[in-house]
DNA sequence: ACGGAGATGGACT
DNA sequence: GTCCATCTCCGTT
């Protein structure tokens, strides 16, 4: 994949979802360097009563309706979870990542799963970023983050969105954890990547 | 000023 | 499967 057919792919939720999968994140702190691999992924289109920017922007979601290819963070009781904003300015759209495979950092990812987990059992193997919480947890994404261009490269740039290789099989399944339009199927997992949440 | 809800994760039965 | 921690934001008073 070039990063001209990923910043295309990005012109609405529907075809950046699939095309995230395999795409990298570069994540960038004083500590060092850590590479992941997206290996699941959930739209968010317009018009879906499950997207935040369902009825409009607030102060929550005003990063949604940003230029394609900006993160939009936002917390979940004690979790963050990180979306790649898709289509036109203020059309409203995004990409949840929910899953990725360590590529780099790996002893920095232990460490940051590890310090939100103080008093519970340290989380190990496929557990350190099988899920949207995990994952933010593992490269200290935050409201910091909420808004920041992810296709800017640079070594001054916290967190980055790379074109990856081609990907194996793509499943198509139910979305996770929302309360409504569960039954379209919004949701891309890599097929067989261990990785994967659930 | 206040009450409720949430695209989660972890512990427990 | 169930329960709930903990916080930001939203809609309503």
């Amino acid at each position: 994949m070039t990063r001209l057919s990923l910043e295309r792919a990005l012109a609405s939720a529907i075809t950046a979802a699939p095309a995230l999968l395999g795409c990298v994140l570069a994540r960038r702190t004083k500590g060092g360097l850590r590479i992941a691999r997206i290996v699941e992924t959930e739209a968010y289109p317009p018009d879906d009563p499950a997207c935040h920017a369902f009825r409009g922007p607030t102060r929550r979601n005003g990063a949604m309706f940003g230029q394609r290819g900006s993160a939009y963070v936002y917390r979940i009781h004690r979790s963050f979870c990180f979306n790649v904003v898709a289509g036109r300015v203020g059309s409203g759209e995004a990409v949840l990542v929910r899953a990725v495979e360590p590529v780099d950092g790996l002893a920095l990812m232990e460490q940051a799963r590890e310090r939100s987990s103080v008093g519970r059992r340290a989380p190990r193997g496929y557990d350190l970023t099988n899920g949207p919480g995990k994952l933010c947890q593992a490269l200290d994404i935050d409201l910091s983050l909420n808004g920041i261009d992810l296709l800017r490269s640079g070594a001054d740039s916290p967190l980055e969105l790379l074109p990856g290789s081609r990907v194996e099989t793509i499943a198509t399944t139910s979305r996770i954890g929302i309360s409504v339009a569960k039954a379209a199927k919004l949701r891309f997992v890599i097929r067989r990547s261990p990785w994967t949440s659930r």
